[in-house]
DNA sequence: ATAACTGCTTACTTAAGGGTAAGTACTTGT
DNA sequence: ACAAGTACTTACCCTTAAGTAAGCAGTTAT
């Protein structure tokens, strides 16, 4: 995947924010450019690796793939291969995903309301 | 502050993620590095630059001033200075930031569960 | 006189994240 | 025979975000 410097100022910082603020530690989770629009996608239930590509226009695979890897170490996502040709993969919130959904819901609902707010 | 490359791949995917989904808008208003923990900061009361600064360990004054800068361009916060010397400038939620709180609060609990999950 | 405080600004460098494009193995459809 | 589908992997390059380090202007404390 991507190599990280242990011993860059970016680094050390990254910890200290995770440790010192709650916030800072969800966002390490479910930050970034892909990784809400992943979870944004599994939220309407269990979805296939090749549907998740066609719902999210502009991801590419390496993306896609990186980001679910990223899920699954954090254990929010889990993934459900069935050994078949052509190959049926299946990615789903875990548990622990499922508890982030209503978090994910308060944030979805805030962004929609400004959207709004926006229009008028 | 920082320029943006107008035609790149990435800045075309970055607008198309905020107007195709409202994680991800969101994200990009309170994401980042250093945007939750100035937030998580001001969420206890208005602040002044530099007890901003003392709060947050591993923080330059480049991206603290940046991150306020771009959090007052999103209307979240706002800027009171009073035109004395030394000078005294504070930082504090606007009506919108405040309607950001619940959601902050949410995120910063599942954290926080997390954590203490992540001990037993 | 000089250090220290206030709230910034600027130019330069480095590192992380993302994009491009190709390849893999195996099978069904035409 | 060849394209198209499945779910990935890999190598290389480019863009953005972050870090480093310095400076400014005006005042009080030592």
């Amino acid at each position: 995947m991507t190599q990280i410097k242990e011993n860059s100022t970016w680094n050390f910082n990254k910890e200290l924010s995770m440790q010192a603020c709650p916030v800072s530690f969800v966002m390490n989770k479910i930050g970034g450019h892909w990784k809400p629009i992943i979870l944004y996608q599994l939220m309407s239930g269990p979805k296939r690796y090749s549907e998740l590509r066609r719902a999210i226009p502009g991801i590419t695979e390496k993306m896609l793939i990186q980001h679910l890897k990223q899920l699954q170490a954090d254990d929010l996502v889990s993934r459900k291969a069935e050994a078949v040709v052509p190959p049926y993969v299946v990615y789903q919130f875990t548990t622990k995903g499922e508890s982030l959904q209503p978090v994910l819901k308060a944030i979805a609902a805030w962004g929609y309301e400004q959207w709004n707010a926006e229009m008028i």
